[in-house]
DNA sequence: TGGCGCACTGTTAACGCTAACATGAAGCAG
DNA sequence: CTGCTTCATGTTAGCGTTAACAGTGCGCCA
């Protein structure tokens, strides 16, 4: 079995390799490397003739054939449950303007909510070998964890403080939040406080507020709020009802738990005849929306983008093999009084 | 200069490789690399015996690798300005939705409005050798459009519809936008127009609605439209004047080429007892709040999803090898009318 | 003057996968 | 039974880069 001599069709893909910048330069291959990655370790003429030769030939280098040969791809990956809600699309800007300066990519996941994409997601990107994962949300499932684990990637897990995070975590406290407004009631005098929430279950952040909220007013001797859970997401006709229940119920000052459901609710009570805030308070989650409205919604600010922004530098900490003392940060939130309240 | 035999320490990542699961399944490593890539081609025993060592060894296979040696990255990029805006968080989603099924991921750069931030992010991509690439808006510099060439990535271009796309687009007319509004104004029998756009000379987004309005109200023969053109974005504060303006010059419906803008401004008429639209019509870009607000606000709807959904199929048609007889899509647009004018 | 360290550059062998080609067995028409 | 095709699988040689190691030459100090 005579096999004929190298008549394999060349699987070359035409264009400009290192090579070719090295031999325009006279030096090695390495040396073009080196130049690339670590210019300081390179003399000025070889610099000067390399970067002459780069142009000359118009080389652009293989990140893929880097990433394979030194093991790091440069990219982290973010999975949010979906890019149309800013408060999502926010941490992914957050986080491409933390790593972009440092030569990072940025891979996007969208989730849609659906955990098995999740999962789909996390094992593809760990096939990609990204440096780093951000996640939105708390608790993947046992499949991806043993596989995150084992990949040894560094992991951040946005929105939530859990004790004991998989790996490291950048977030805020729900029920602080839920605990501010409520004081901030209290402190203005009103005494009968309601809470407008969301009855998903798997809504915890709504969830975390309501409950700080109502251990908040408990603890200033306050009556029970009264707790409102709409099945559906807020639509313009579903505030009349709402409000001839908070009215009927006496309530003076409300909480709604999303930035939608208080701009809904306010440009509701002028058809009822409502005065804001002498007859009903009102306050939510800031948007862009809340100063737009009269008078302008008292909210807390959560903030997306230094969530996304934040995880950044701790990864970037982190693959840097500078030590993370802090693997757990509280972005906190911003409280601002407006005229609803 | 005798050489110490293999002494040199294994680069090796300690990962179970491909080779792995091929040992585990008693076949050759190209068997369980087909089994992956084209399961039709491995015959049934070998396939269930690939598939029970993956799960045995917990194989992920390594992406990286594979598009060094296949020349293909099934990642495709895709450039914004900025995610924190909703309109070009969408086409991110939407493209993100059309690739993922195939197997594709979505590489995300923001540019924050800066052209040499794009030029870099397209020279970084293209040394990821991402298969394909969407951008928003229509013009590269140079070196830019040379890159892309020399590399041949098929890319799309978002938003806008030359009449000679670099290579394809997916976009619609905003002076169609602005003729139709004038239109439905005309239709609605207001005679005296306006129209509030935005100074700057880089959103031809806006000068390209305004050009449309004013040329179809033109054709309509009706007198030439009142053009505001606002320096800084819409404040609460800026509403007044401007209503103001409108008014003494007897203006009977304005179109604002913003979403936030029509809001704002409707938001403020209660304020100086206009009612709408018998005293003044107001037609804007369709958001969310557009229905909150009362009267609903006439709209426009932009299909922001569709123009990263249709950018992905394209660029799938494309990769597939398929021709793509259309390589310049109008998505175009929704008008809906309520009660503003 | 010799020895040592430092700065710079070069050589070799992977990294983990797949394209291209090869092989062998089975099917099948004539 | 021959020659041809098809199907399933194996073998070989990269893909383009970087890690690890190996010089080489120069300056500096004892």
């Amino acid at each position: 079995m005579e096999r004929s001599p190298i008549t394999r069709r060349s699987r070359g893909t035409g264009r400009v390799r290192i090579e070719d910048v090295a031999r325009a330069a006279g030096v090695s291959t390495q040396t073009v490397s080196r130049f690339l990655r670590a210019p300081a370790q390179v003399g000025p003429e070889a610099s000067a003739r390399i970067a002459a030769a780069i142009l000359e030939v118009g080389y652009v280098p293989n990140l893929v054939a880097g990433s394979l040969a030194s093991n790091r791809s440069r990219i982290v990956a973010i999975i949010v449950p979906t890019l149309a809600n800013p408060v999502h699309a926010q941490p992914v800007q957050g986080l491409s303007d933390a790593l972009r300066p440092q030569g990072f990519q940025v891979l996007v996941g969208t989730t849609d909510f659906q955990a098995e994409t999740e999962a789909a997601l996390i094992h593809a990107f760990i096939g990609r070998r990204v440096d780093g994962l951000a996640v939105t949300g708390g608790s993947f499932a046992e499949p991806s964890r043993q596989l995150l684990e084992a990949a040894g990637t560094p992991v951040v897990q946005l929105w939530e403080l859990p004790e004991q995070p998989f790996d490291m975590t950048v977030g805020l406290s729900n029920a602080a939040i839920g605990a501010r407004m409520a004081a901030h009631f209290a402190e203005r005098g009103y005494r009968s406080l309601a809470v407008i929430g969301h009855a998903e279950a798997s809504d915890t952040r709504s969830a975390g507020r309501v409950t700080g909220y109502c251990a908040e007013a408990k603890r200033l001797g306050l009556a029970d709020p009264l707790v409102l859970l709409p099945q559906r997401p807020m639509l313009i006709r579903d505030a009349t009802p709402l409000l001839d229940r908070l009215v009927i119920q006496g309530v003076e000052a409300v909480f709604c738990t999303s930035s939608q459901l208080s701009v809904v609710l306010l440009l509701n009570t002028r058809r009822l005849g409502l005065a804001i805030p002498s007859d009903l308070a009102i306050g939510g989650i800031d948007s862009d929306f809340a100063t737009l409205v009269d008078p302008a919604i008292t909210a807390i600010r959560v903030p997306a983008y230094d969530v996304g922004l934040k995880a950044g530098r701790l990864l970037l900490r982190r693959l840097a093999g500078e030590p993370v003392p802090e693997r757990r940060i509280d972005t906190g939130f911003t409280f601002i009084q407006r005229g609803s309240t």
